[in-house]
DNA sequence: CCTGGCACTCGAACTGGTCGAGTGCCAATC
DNA sequence: GATTGGCACTCGACCAGTTCGAGTGCCAGG
């Protein structure tokens, strides 16, 4: 009643067969493996392995593979495994002279690429709650004007709204002046009273309540979500056993950024360390030959950073770089 | 001695293969093109065009397929050919209401790569040189700080800039304060004269000509050259004939935006209306399974958009889509 | 509970053979 | 001289039959 060598075998076929793509039979097994048993044992191991539906055979004669049950067993008994030297030392240098946010990001999403030799996916970090430091208010036409919100924080946002009638430029330039006043250095409630008074002030143009909306959502921490991402090319090359039309559902997936960000947004919930979703486990059909990675970074570990890769992948090296990239991105979000 | 036979064999075979994705023979053009002649004749014809190079047989007992010279020569022997009325009404429905410059960016990439099936390329319209609105300076730091420039024509500029040395709030303060001063409603020359006045004046912080520096850049028309695409997954999709080993290094091409940049500068001297790269014309490794279509846009025809797919496409519809949304574009760009 | 042995399965790989689309060439025709 | 019908030829695609061997399940003995 070897629990342990059980499990053992199951480590060494997913092992083998995410390095040699090939379904892995009992023999090979006692070859490459130091297990001390027969080839014999192996097979009864793989008997109930099987029952268990975490190993299945593509055909009645071949090896076996690893099931998204598997994969799943696998990665649960995982002791957690550190990352080379080498690239710990390249996280520090590719990612210490960035210049701004998006900077982080794009340089983040990239190096994580590189490290993983997967798809690289970082979430845009939410922002805190901000004071407002500025407002402009630019006229694009005769109705329509463009408002920006530089925050405490040192973000900007903009948004272009619709005025809905001609203003005259003397009431657009009252009203600049006046929501500056009225905003500056206000953040929260104290921001939202000030605004809603001022929109709902007697003789006031009726799209102040739309600019008094655009600075509240802005200081609130940005407009929309956003995710980024790099390294597809990852997911075509010669290895990944993904062909053609595997890999063109994936790549809508990612440009159709809801679907990801709702995938997020469930993998956030659980766990404080590295979250696994594999295959049918990302509840999401242009997914379910993949897995995805993924560890919460900076404030209230309320963003993502994760790799996608086909479900025979690299777990134990993927979650260490996924890993040490958010701790990274942690400390740099956080200063 | 009928060239204009020949031309039409050349285009019948073409347009066969694009379709089929198979080569085509003799007998097959008799059969479902009306050249009026028989399949010996097209035989002889054939000849002549392999000898011409603009066709080839991938074995030998099998039909003919274009080569990229074939491709090259059906192109510049066509007649612009229009849009279908749908896809039109679609290019007004889908961009009119975009609310900023990023959004109409955005919408133009999705909506081209939807028309024509293709990966789209849109590269961000460089801007006019404008006057100066708004300069924010906002401390991120001991020895850093992030510029922001709004300019007249409601563009939002950033940067983030180190100071080099630890400077008093105040210093700061009366920078910020100064440099608005000095700018506000300026361009062109006279901005840059009135920066440098500003930044070289006796007992000015070292780091004003880094903030002047950047102003400048802002209101020249922005800082970085960048390309969007989407609709990658076309490359993937069933019926492109690309497998995934050459998708690997197109996608690795795209996401390396400077080869896309090159390209599409050189491209953007050549003519005035669409242009097009075959094959190994685009001069790249990478790219030599594929064909890109653009056509210039914007003030100048500056900035140019595109669609990229295997080079065995179809080319008059990708010209017509590129054509017209790069018209569509142009227009909504210029006012 | 482990092991060696054995019969069995079934896909991969090879072989040989047929089929047919497509070709090149040539003599006959317009 | 261009076009055409005819004909021999090539060669990949397809199919069926065969072998080969990795891998399996099961069982009796340690």
């Amino acid at each position: 009643m070897s629990e342990e060598r059980r499990q053992a075998v199951l480590r060494a076929i997913v092992e083998g067969y995410v390095a040699t793509h090939e379904p892995v039979g009992s023999k090979a097994l006692t070859e490459t493996r130091a297990l001390g048993v027969s080839s014999a044992t192996i097979r009864n191991d793989m008997a109930i392995l099987e029952e268990q539906g975490l190993i299945a055979q593509p055909h009645t004669s071949a090896g076996r593979i690893p099931t998204d049950a598997g994969y799943r067993s696998f990665v649960d008994h995982l002791a957690a495994s550190s990352l080379p030297e080498a690239h710990r030392r390249a996280i520090g240098t590719f990612l210490s002279d960035a210049v701004d946010i998006n900077d982080v990001v794009e340089r983040s999403v990239r190096l994580l690429s590189q490290l993983t030799r997967q798809v690289a996916v970082v979430q845009f970090p939410s922002l805190r709650e901000s004071a407002v430091r500025r407002i402009e208010l630019v006229r694009l036409g005769a109705e329509r004007a463009l408002v920006v919100v530089v925050s405490a924080d040192a973000r900007v946002d903009q948004q272009t709204i619709a005025l809905g009638e001609a203003a005259s430029d003397e009431a657009f330039e009252r009203a600049a002046r006046e929501v500056n006043e009225v905003a500056h250095g206000l953040s929260g409630a104290r921001l939202e009273a000030a605004l809603s008074a001022w929109s709902a002030a007697p003789g006031q143009a009726p799209w102040a309540s739309l600019v008094a909306q655009t600075v509240l959502t802005a200081a609130r921490g940005g407009t929309v979500e956003r995710v980024v991402f790099a390294g597809t090319s990852n997911l075509a090359r010669a290895g990944t056993g993904l062909d053609a039309d595997i890999i063109a559902p994936v790549l809508d997936a990612l440009e159709e950024q809801v679907v990801l960000l709702r995938l997020l947004h469930e993998m956030a919930g659980q766990g404080d360390d590295v979250s696994v979703r594999i295959g049918a486990e990302t509840h999401h059909e242009a997914l379910s030959s993949t897995s995805i990675i993924a560890a919460a970074y900076g404030r209230d570990a309320s963003s993502l950073v994760g790799a996608l890769g086909p479900t025979r992948m690299d777990y134990p090296g993927t979650m260490a770089a996924v890993r040490a990239v958010a701790r990274y991105l942690s400390r740099v979000v956080e200063l």
